[in-house]
DNA sequence: CCAAAAGTGTTATGTCTACACCCATGA
DNA sequence: TCATGGGTGTAGACATAACACTTTTGG
């Protein structure tokens, strides 16, 4: 079924007549996750033009028609952030109200995308008007957002918050090898909430898969304090995660 | 924000010349699944015209400019099959490859409704070759689909079988009174697995708010038995449900 | 009376949680 | 040596699963 659909933009399709329907511009949105200082940031930029000029928005562009929506969004990942590879890159889900750019008919495809470490690559890319927004302020709508993006910031959290328990998306967060202690960080920070270590260890090493050992250790912090070991991720987290989210909110109370 | 943009089909926008950006078709496909004969269904309509003629494929059509995404999944589910007011119609998510269909550029929107008891509605619409599908059958590729709409259908299933257990959907396959049995049924056909009557009922009884009694009780079938209470679904449900899914597949083999 | 399905009781087996306690390091 | 964070042990609370048993109907 994989015809050769290399039209150009504004060129007449063959089966049917331009009048007969709508058109649209289809938009990619790429919303990256991070953990910056234990604390979960989304990575926004300020618009330069009308309309909401000034505004915090979701980086993202036009799809073109000869690319996967899951390769346009790749390609705006990079042209905006220079992000090379995500560790996750996930659909979101689309937003087609009307009137939502005031310029003409679009609909954005929202993705996900996840990251770790992403400080050196926004200051290295020509998009400098770039920066790592705690999602705490736009929950607390402490940061003023173009056209819908408010909304789909929250709906992106929400997601991520779901998929850290169905899918294996924690692993995303952290380097090529991590402690136990840093992928902690990672459901603590996502969901808000406080994991005993002990217990968190057992989940994760009470059956194998999730993570193996590297036989290395990481140096301490400047505190003092038993060298941890360092492990990579292991297979099982394609279809999951040991972990489950907690059911009374004993957490910081951000939400 | 809420501009009125009301544009005609082919009018051109204002803030952009239409040549800077590709156009789009953007379509809404509808996916209904029911139970029939405690198995889950999805409701498919026959192809009249190329490409893909005589081929099942999912039910849907263009979004209209002024329509919001979800008026739009509405609107064609109720012209397409007569469906009024689906209990659940929740986004899936945008398909988008190059040459998915070979006339245009088109970008469809999946949704996911669930209907009780479609059985007569169907019948009764212009749309006579519209035919529920047990999804067993799509599984095991005994079904030709057009276009990708295999893919659709399984990422819907796979969607349906999170949904069940993340949101509160199970009420949406039974009738606004239901026995525990009827309920149970709908989370062993999608999941397929069996449930214990026994441990399902305490489940969902041992806090109140799932489901409320109404003291009426229905009457047996032909082979006897007691008349079980009848329930009607209480507000719980609106931040997911009280039945995890099981670990171990206990099932029938269907997956 | 018998089969069938609803509903209750009971018990064994896991899983989750909290917290006490030991280990290894920097200052 | 002390403070700090990593890692182990353990006991109670809680949830899950299996199944025996009672109840109430149709035939």
């Amino acid at each position: 079924v994989a015809t050769k659909t290399t039209r150009g933009a504004a060129s007449v399709p063959e089966g049917y007549d331009p009048r007969d329907y709508p058109v649209f511009a289809v938009t990619v949105d790429v919303l990256v996750f991070t953990l910056v200082d234990d604390a979960l940031h989304v990575l926004l930029v300020r618009r330069g033009a009308e309309p909401y000029a000034g505004r915090w928005a979701i980086p993202g562009g036009f799809k073109h028609p000869d690319e996967t929506l899951d390769d346009a969004a790749r390609r705006e990942l990079t042209e905006e952030t220079g992000i090379e590879a995500p560790a996750v890159l996930r659909q979101l889900g689309a937003y087609g109200d009307p009137g939502r750019d005031p310029r003409t008919n679009v609909v954005t495809v929202a993705y996900v995308a996840v990251v770790r470490e992403v400080g050196d690559i926004v200051a290295g890319t020509d998009a400098a008007h770039a920066a790592l927004v705690p999602v705490a302020a736009v929950l607390r709508g402490r940061v003023e957002l173009a056209f819908d993006h408010d909304r789909i910031v929250r709906d992106a959290l929400d997601r991520i918050r779901r998929d850290l328990e169905a899918t294996g998306i924690a692993t995303a967060f952290v380097g090529p090898t991590f402690t136990l202690a840093e992928l902690r960080t990672v459901y603590e920070a996502v969901w808000d909430v406080h994991l005993d270590g002990a217990n968190f260890r057992r989940s994760i090493t009470a059956e194998p898969g999730w993570v193996v050992p590297t036989g290395k250790r990481a140096t301490p912090g400047p505190a003092g304090g038993k060298p941890p070991e360092l492990f990579k991720a292991g297979t099982s987290w394609k279809r999951g995660g040991p972990i489950r989210r907690p059911r009374r909110t004993s957490g910081r109370g951000v939400t």
